[in-house]
RNA sequence: GCGCCCUUCGUCUAUCGGUUAGGACGGCAGCCUUUCACGUUGCAAAGGCGGGUUCGAUUCCCGCAGGGCGCGCCA
């Protein structure tokens, strides 16, 4: 069997670093087992998805390199979802309802005061058809319910206790009582299909084998797999994995805005730091960026997934993306810094590179080599010496070396008391790379202007 | 309020009843660099609370507390 999963977001808004994560365990599933992976536009809402989002979404996915074998749109299927409705209407799970907003809000606030929970009464089972025809008649429409299959013979219309149960790949043997449950509302007044329904129908004619979400969706998987088995189709397998929360331990929803995966981006933060951090966390895997996101896969296993929920702190993510940094080829940035004007080669960049966090920090290194920067004056006399003993170029990696051992012969300074007024000249900043690979790109002319004082 | 899930170093986690409770990130220290950073080596650092079960509980059971999620004509 060939397994085939999606990724379906709806195009109300940005991706964030919580929807990434579930995309990447989809893709990373799909990299392992030889499988597909799916982009579907969950765009029922016609008034809150937009084109804009949807182009946001395949943005974001393109940048994480996350290709997907085909992608579906669920605005493009209404017909479908009409036909199927039909069916589940021919075989009496799917009831017309006539309440109003307001009257099932009151419905629910009575029986919570009861002490009852909060279930649809299905009033709308009991309705004769005269009783419709006269709602229709005063202009009602009706929105349908699925009528769950949590019923007993004997007892009519009441629930009774009802365990839908899976194996789950991340949290094994899980069960959902849909007793406990409203039959759930599938079709809208205005013939909208909604979510609960929607999904199932694509995954059956997708053919999705595996449902890899957020565990936020624990309880409509009881209801959809109801739903799988009305239609008279085999269930996928399920795999609900745990929410991120802040780094506080709060609930991470109330700032997704700031965890855009468009936020990082602009924030100079690589896709692989941000792919390999998102899938890393909460599994027992030590958190570090592989090269590629086949590599990744590699060490990401679902069924370890922890359970708990994983703390997001972009903090870790920042230093994380450090530390790739730090050790990343010439070749993997040559382009990028071409065409932030950066030249200096593979040397610039070797020398540069343990002294950033973000690519774009390169740049003003790239300014302290070619200038103009304002040196930094301390120490003077030294100064004075290391002018007068600046050898000619040409400049290798030793000439720091020899020349720093020419002014420590001539003034006795050494240590701390030699290099930090160098630095300090040459640079113009307290800290940063090597002196000694970066004396050679700097060149003679530069650093004895700033040995001077002068800019340069 | 009801239901589901979770709880080991600051963080992510390993441990399938007996371990010096292991690793990674971060932190701290040494080393390297005659400077800072980078790198490297080492160190410190943990079983929420209360009851059981057991010769023995981090591990199994119950309760409590804390956290996450759900209980939509959102997805």
């Amino acid at each position: 069997m060939t397994v085939i999963v999606r990724f379906a977001p709806s195009p109300t808004g940005r991706l964030h670093i919580g929807n990434i994560r579930t995309a990447l365990l989809n893709w990373l599933y799909a990299a392992r087992h030889g499988g597909q992976f799916l982009l579907r536009l969950d765009d029922t809402d016609r008034e809150r998805s937009t084109e804009a989002f949807a182009d946001g979404i395949r943005e974001d996915l393109a940048w994480l390199s996350l290709a997907f074998a085909r992608e579906e749109r669920q605005s493009d299927r209404m017909g479908r979802y009409g036909d199927m409705a039909d069916r589940l209407r021919a075989s009496g799970r799917l009831y017309a309802c006539y309440e109003s907003e307001d009257e099932l809000q009151r419905k629910r606030a009575r029986q919570r005061a009861r002490g009852l929970p909060p279930i649809y009464d299905r009033a709308g089972l009991r309705l004769t058809a005269e009783d419709r025809a006269r709602l229709e008649a005063e202009g009602r429409r009706p929105h349908w319910r699925f009528r769950l299959s949590n019923t007993e013979a004997g007892r009519g219309d009441q629930p009774v206790p009802t365990l839908v149960d899976w194996v789950d790949l991340i949290r094994s043997d899980q069960s959902v009582d849909i007793g406990s449950l409203s039959d759930p509302v599938l079709v809208r007044e205005d013939g909208t299909p909604l979510y609960t329904f929607t999904s199932v129908v694509d995954d059956i004619d997708f053919g999705i084998t595996h449902v890899i979400r957020g565990e936020d969706h624990v309880t409509n998987t009881g209801v959809q797999i109801d739903i799988f088995e009305a239609l008279g189709a085999a269930p996928p397998h399920f795999a609900h994995h745990s929410l991120l929360v802040a780094a506080d331990g709060q609930a991470l929803s109330k700032r997704l805005g700031a965890l855009s995966i468009q936020s990082l981006r602009e924030d100079g933060i690589e896709p692989m730091a941000v792919a390999c951090h998102a899938a890393l966390l909460g599994t027992p895997e030590a958190i570090t960026v592989y090269p590629d996101l086949a590599t990744l896969a590699e060490h990401c296993e679902l069924e370890r997934v922890s359970r708990s929920p994983g703390r997001f702190d972009i903090a870790e993510l920042r230093a994380l993306n450090g530390k790739y940094l730090h050790q990343l080829s010439f070749a993997a940035v040559s382009e990028r810094l071409a065409a932030m004007g950066i030249g200096g080669g593979e040397a610039f960049w070797l020398a540069v590179r343990g002294n950033i966090l973000r690519v774009e920090d390169a740049k003003p290194w790239w300014t302290v080599v070619v200038g103009p920067i304002q040196p930094s004056i301390e120490a003077p006399d030294v100064l004075r010496a290391a002018l007068e003993a600046l050898p000619a170029e040409p400049y290798d990696d030793d000439t720091f070396a020899t020349w720093t051992a020419a002014i420590r012969a001539q003034t006795g300074v050494k240590g701390r008391a030699l290099f930090h007024p160098l630095r300090l000249a040459l640079t113009g900043q307290e800290a940063g790379p090597e002196l000694k690979a970066l004396l050679p790109l700097i060149g003679r002319a530069r650093a004895a202007d700033r040995l001077a004082g002068r800019a340069g």
